[in-house]
DNA sequence: CGCCAGGTTAGAG
DNA sequence: CTCTAACATGGC
């Protein structure tokens, strides 16, 4: 199938984003090709991308499947790469900016690389809480091999992300062998669990305003505003989604500005009032400044 | 060894 | 409401 892309879209930039971790287990990147299982009502699909004449071509595995699951297929390539963005008002505010102006050129037709499904995007957060990005990968590696469905294909494993009913059964200390600490091994479990018992559901949540959704997601243990904000940008969408208590994100701002110490959360609230309506893009380009 | 990392919670003031 | 300690462990 073919996928159009919008105007303002870099599929190379978003496959520099899919390529920073060795350790990533979702996907596989090689030779401008991304390769990675879906799971379709539950089955995994193989799906091969590529980009051709403007548009996103899509290979699947096996080859002959149904029409709604090739529809669900062709929404959650849409969201992933989230092409659905019109870009241009951000870009036409960023390019007047001292600190994006340069970002957007750089980086041109970057996005969101997003995770759609909730479950997955809620336990990535949480397994990056706290700590740094490759110990994080290390753990959801361990995580997705242990309790993922997978399927073979051309001789490689590719891996689904762990169903919420799979992870709601186990006790939290099950996840200390893993290197979990207990505070996320409780976190994760309980967030699995109130997807398996119908507290909280990607469809639930994506019909409510940002504030709302926001106040939804916080009700869960293990799940603050940053955590909360990384997955109302990550899987919904929000463009004013932001997470101010972002470490890397702070970081970015600092050597941008020159400044010494890192900016306190109220200084970047301050900064991000300009970028009003576009906070979840302003973040990304600021993210990828780290390199 | 010390400090920091894509934080959150519970409890104190 | 804001502030702080506890949590826990790898990477540099």
């Amino acid at each position: 199938m073919t996928i159009p892309v919008p105007r303002e879209f870099s599929f190379s930039e978003c496959l520099t984003f899919l390529l920073r971790s060795p350790r990533e287990i979702l996907h596989r990147v090689e030779g401008g090709v991304v390769r990675k299982a879906i799971g379709v009502e539950r089955e995994p699909i193989l799906v091969e991308i590529q980009e051709r004449n403007n548009a996103l071509d899509v290979h699947h595995y096996p080859g002959g499947i149904t029409e709604s699951q090739r529809k669900f297929i062709g929404q959650y390539i849409a969201q992933w790469f989230d092409l659905e963005t019109d870009l241009k008002s951000f870009y036409a505010l960023a390019r007047k900016d001292a600190l994006l102006g340069g970002l957007v050129k750089q980086y041109h037709g970057y996005r969101i690389v997003g995770q759609p499904d909730l479950h997955e995007s809620l336990t990535w957060a949480i397994l990056g809480q706290q700590i740094n990005l490759g110990f994080a990968y290390t753990l959801k590696q361990r995580f997705v091999e242990q309790y993922g469905h997978s399927l073979e294909h051309g001789g490689q494993r590719y891996f689904l992300f762990p169903e919420p009913s799979t992870i709601a059964r186990l006790a939290p200390e099950q996840l200390l062998p893993l290197q979990f600490s207990r505070q996320k091994a409780r976190y994760v479990v309980e967030v699995a669990r109130a997807f398996h018992e119908g507290r909280l559901s990607t469809e639930s949540i994506r019909q409510l305003p940002f504030e709302d959704a926001k106040t939804e997601l916080r009700k869960i243990k293990g799940i603050g505003n940053w955590t909360a904000n990384y997955a109302l940008m990550k899987t919904f969408r929000f463009p004013q989604a932001f997470p101010a208590e972002d470490a890397g994100l702070h970081n970015a701002i600092r050597n941008l500005k020159g400044m010494r110490a890192k900016p306190t959360i109220e200084q970047v609230r301050t900064l991000f009032k300009k970028y009003k309506g576009w906070e979840a893009y302003a973040t990304l380009y600021f993210w990828r400044s780290l390199g």
